[in-house]
DNA sequence: AAGGTACTACCGGTATTTAGGTACTGTGAA
DNA sequence: TTCACAGTACCTAAATACCGGTAGTACCTT
């Protein structure tokens, strides 16, 4: 393993901007252990692009049009094991993180870091380590301790808890929800007061943003 | 004007994402006739770092912290009137165009286009011409042209409507706004209907949904 | 001067949210 | 098993949002 440029790493990016991708292409070119074998910006096409550029690490964003970036995740490493994830996000929530991790991502860069931090990350789940970047380390052990210390109410949210919030943010009212989730009104209503309270937040809007900057789907 | 090397553009990039403006900026100082002086994430900063490192054109996004985009905007157009301004945004509302031209920016690009097209705005205004990319001028020349026509209510809001709607989407409530305003709450909800009729969007999600991508100040 | 528009303000009514309480069930952990 | 918790469901009540109409003032354009 020691002539350096004999292989360089194989990159595929994956982000739905165009200029964000085509700027940060040009800079992991530029280093001389790194090749961008292609970017996208559409989720679906992650995994025939991956496979037929034969990547070897895997840059994707959060928020892809087609396809999540959390089920991108999970199809890639289900169909191609050897290509590792780095999860590249805007924001540092909590659930977007174990999310990727769960799907099998294996580096976590946020882009209010530094552009080195992308290609620490890119290093680092080549020689098989998991990277996270500094703010996201900062929230994952924070979730960790924090889990049960129940002393405040930064617990997660529950997964039925989670989908109403969405529904909560797309607009939908309780008895819409109800509906669509085949449970009583009150029942959502029960919800909505839980998710406020762990949240902090107690109104739609307030709701709306946090799921737009923590959470995933934000097309309005 | 013959050597072409002599004097390189002189550009400044201001954007909240460090990731992003040091690629771009590693994008923009690959290309011979054009020198990245700076970069910042703070609105505020933008006025100074373009004193100081006599910037000849800025890149500004919309959705700075400190001070807003078009407010650094206007503030560096009226101090420094030979800087140039190339407006950068994520969105292509009709609102933050019409914005940033009051204020004084001569170009308009957003990052759903391809890099070529910021390297195409910034040669443009360099040589006093306006340039808007291609998705941004359907959004004008449609504002313009399908004012009354669209066979739907896209009348832009007033000035006061845009107000109101802003502070909506921050999750205040009729009652809290009216004291901000100075306003009867009876008028405040008067202005909410208003607004969600010529909107089309009839839920506060919707309204902060609509906020963040067509106006400016996403924070959450 | 006349017309249009934005902003202001009030009335009424229904729907919805927000907030509090209680209580039953199933599951997983101590 | 017992305990804790998520999920389910219902009740009450106040506050707010949402929808309809009417109307005065000011400004701007015709």
């Amino acid at each position: 393993m020691h002539h350096p440029a004999a292989a360089a790493v194989r990159i595929l990016l994956a982000d739905r901007q165009p200029m964000f991708r085509e700027a940060l292409a040009h800079l992991l070119q530029s280093q001389p252990d790194m090749d961008v074998v292609g970017h996208t910006g559409d989720g679906v096409q992650v995994l025939e692009l991956a496979r037929q550029k034969e990547a070897q690490v895997v840059c994707i964003d959060l928020d892809l049009p087609g396809l999540d970036g959390v089920e991108a995740t999970r199809m890639l490493r289900a169909a191609l094991p050897h290509v590792m994830v780095v999860a590249l996000s805007a924001h540092s929530g909590q659930q977007p993180v174990l999310d990727m991790f769960h799907a099998g991502a294996t580096g976590y860069v946020t882009k209010a870091e530094g552009s080195d931090e992308l290609l620490r990350a890119i290093r680092n789940v080549l020689s098989g380590r998991t990277y996270l970047c500094p703010d996201v380390a900062g929230v994952v052990t924070g979730a960790l301790v924090g889990q049960h210390g129940a002393g405040r109410s930064n617990a997660v949210l529950g997964p039925r808890e989670r989908q109403v919030l969405k529904l909560v943010a797309e607009g939908c009212t309780s008895g819409q929800i109800a509906v669509m989730l085949n449970i009583a009104p009150s029942t959502v209503e029960v919800h909505r007061r839980n998710i406020m309270r762990k949240l902090g937040r107690h109104s739609v809007a307030a709701l709306t943003r946090y799921v737009i900057n923590n959470e995933r789907g934000q097309r309005g």
